[in-house]
DNA sequence: TCGTTATCGAACAACTTGTTCAATAAAATT
DNA sequence: AATTTTATTGAACAAGTTGTTCGATAACGA
């Protein structure tokens, strides 16, 4: 890829981040982004098709350095586990996302954002069916599975969505003891 | 209120659940709502100041019927149990939903509905506050009061958004169960 | 150095929003 | 029934947005 075009695409992601954190996806405009990006509108649209296009390649950036693996030896080497054991996998991601400097987690707050959150959830829905046991534990057997997954993954979601709307207060082991409490 | 007035409010209401039904919150334009309610551009405006105060509307007019109560005596009787003793809450309001004519469960399932979802929650949430023992039961004392309200009005929420992603093809009452498994 | 390719910027059509205003029709008041 | 009041209409409007086009320019890679 040249070098132009990652200078380009780098420096619209970063201003698309910027902005992110001060309003609300819905009321951003491309005029916006190019502005802050210093790029052209032509250039903007050589690179993505629509906003929504923006957001979903930003999405698969964050995401696929929590939750891709990669290959070692003969089996799949996740990252989400490749550090200390975690105490609660709940805990681990949540440390992974405080961890992250671009503001993923207003993105997880802002009101309207069900690409974001679609592409979360789509994530960790295939995180928990590769390694069912990390929150399948407990499953009660007259549910489907289907349904479990999803209110894990919600459940998850919210919780976190909880912390922030009331102002991050608790730690993240205390935030990680409520998940585990009523999961 | 003119008979003009009420004319021309329920028939753009009613021609925003029709389009509601059919396209995303966020795709739909006040120019189709207009053409399909046969009114006049400043028509519109002159009953909603914009699309986002018509859809708050909409919100106001569903959940009061459901959620709204009457002053009986010396205490507080609301609708939602003035009917015969439910065997849940969950499923109570899940068959108001369901008796509903225009489409309330569509604008659930919808991605990015964060008004009405909003809404939802608020008056759920509300319920919930002034009728503690219908969810909080089996609250436990680890866990603070405003984490599980949220939680249960999300489960709720989210339980019906599994139903309906899925083709509803469980009954109210076997999904009542999920929801009373899981909470 | 030279061909290739990305960016620029300006202009463009199409669409959306929310407002204004005079003309008209329907309601309320007397 | 006549008159006043009020709602609706339709058209036009400015301002903003989206996504596209194109020739000129600059940066890249070989």
């Amino acid at each position: 890829m040249d070098r132009r075009q990652r200078k380009t695409r780098e420096g619209i992601l970063n201003a698309f981040c910027e902005i992110l954190s001060k309003k609300r996806y819905y009321s951003i405009t491309v005029g916006e982004i190019i502005e802050r990006a210093n790029v052209g509108r032509a250039t903007f649209y050589a690179h993505f098709e629509t906003k929504d296009f923006l957001l979903k390649e930003l999405c698969k950036d964050l995401f696929c350095h929590i939750f891709d693996g990669t290959e070692v030896g003969d089996k799949m080497h996740r990252h989400i586990f490749s550090c200390e054991a975690p105490t609660s996998v709940f805990l681990h991601l949540l440390q992974h996302l405080q961890k992250n400097d671009r503001n993923i987690l207003s993105l997880l707050v802002c009101e309207n954002n069900e690409i974001f959150i679609g592409s979360f959830k789509e994530n960790l829905e295939a995180l928990i069916k590769t390694q069912p046991w990390i929150f399948a534990k407990k499953r009660p057997e007259n549910i489907p599975e289907s349904f479990w997954v999803h209110h894990a993954v919600s459940a998850f979601v919210e919780t976190i969505r909880w912390w922030l709307e009331n102002g991050k207060k608790e730690s993240a082991e205390t935030l990680s003891e409520y998940f585990e409490t009523i999961i």
